[in-house]
DNA sequence: GAAACTCGGACCTCTTATGTCCGAGAACTA
DNA sequence: TAGTTCTCGGACATAAGAGGTCCGAGTTTC
């Protein structure tokens, strides 16, 4: 199990977009990352069709925050790009074969599945404690608060 | 991202295994799950590979469990059958671009993946709390005592 | 009103999960 | 002790989804 490339991809996109109010482009953030443009306006189509972000249109158009950072999660983030199914799914293994537990008897999870989900839910309970705010407080600490301002100032001028 | 459905199996075999110090055939398995044998293999496979089984070969071979099923954990299996790198692999996408942060400023894993990784590691630690054992006792409490009674039964006698 | 720039979805490629097969090897039987 | 039968083990096809790219529809700006 390997979760896609493109959430890394989005959460760091979704920190730039903290540092302005004005729409980003797709071709910017592609740049500023050096990743493929192409690939990644994917991934902010998968953010944008969730809320979390919304395409502005024409010439100075682009992307923005529809939320507070400090109300995205980045189990937000995760849903919308790696898709909001569960990671695990059970197939009711056990109403098949010769000792197949009868349907009218399956009234709760199985088992499996039971343990299964309630690791999940640990997994997206971690996620959801932490905000892309969170992770922009700590960008500032790691890599010190001139990083996101030269951003910030790039971002503003035309300057590729 | 969505975890390979053969470990739903090889849980659910697992759970089996318990119920006999016997060697069950890979063939037997399948047949009581209503699955493919062949790809089953592969999983069991997998599982004998992480020293989870111990296969035994011959006439009356089949698989056992090498330990207690109070220490196999569900993490044990998942890390066995789907792989035991990390579901979130960071790219260092900070290191690339015009805002690259030199490789010598990048002593600490970035503040995405810190984050992604502890909510990992919640995952694995609820993961790791659960053992077969667990599991087995759970299904006894589920589909009553008969039920695994019964799969023993069958395992030992010859009878498909 | 025209032009330039943006997003949005349709399209293609390639890795990986899924599923299958037959050969090597060990235990049982005679 | 030799033959037979059953087992696992890895090599071989196939299908689905991730990764990657492209061009058209729509909007803002000049």
């Amino acid at each position: 199990m390997k979760m896609s490339g493109g959430v890394e991809w989005a959460l760091h996109c979704c920190v730039v977009l903290t540092v302005t109010n004005a729409p980003v482009p797709a071709a910017k953030l592609a740049e500023l990352h050096d990743v493929s443009s192409s690939y990644l306006a994917k991934q902010l189509q998968s953010l944008a069709r969730a809320g979390l972000i919304h395409s502005v249109q024409g010439k100075s158009g682009g992307y923005v925050l529809t939320r507070a950072p400090e109300s995205i999660t980045l189990l937000d983030v995760v849903r919308a790009v790696d898709g909001p199914g569960p990671t695990f799914v059970c197939t009711e293994i056990r109403q098949r074969g010769p000792f197949a537990t009868p349907a009218d008897a399956c009234t709760t999870p199985c088992p499996v599945s039971r343990a299964m989900w309630a690791a999940e839910a640990a997994w997206h309970q971690a996620l959801a404690a932490v905000t892309i705010a969170d992770l922009a407080r700590d960008v500032d600490a790691t890599s010190g608060p001139e990083a996101l301002v030269g951003i910030q100032a790039w971002l503003s001028s035309g300057t590729g």
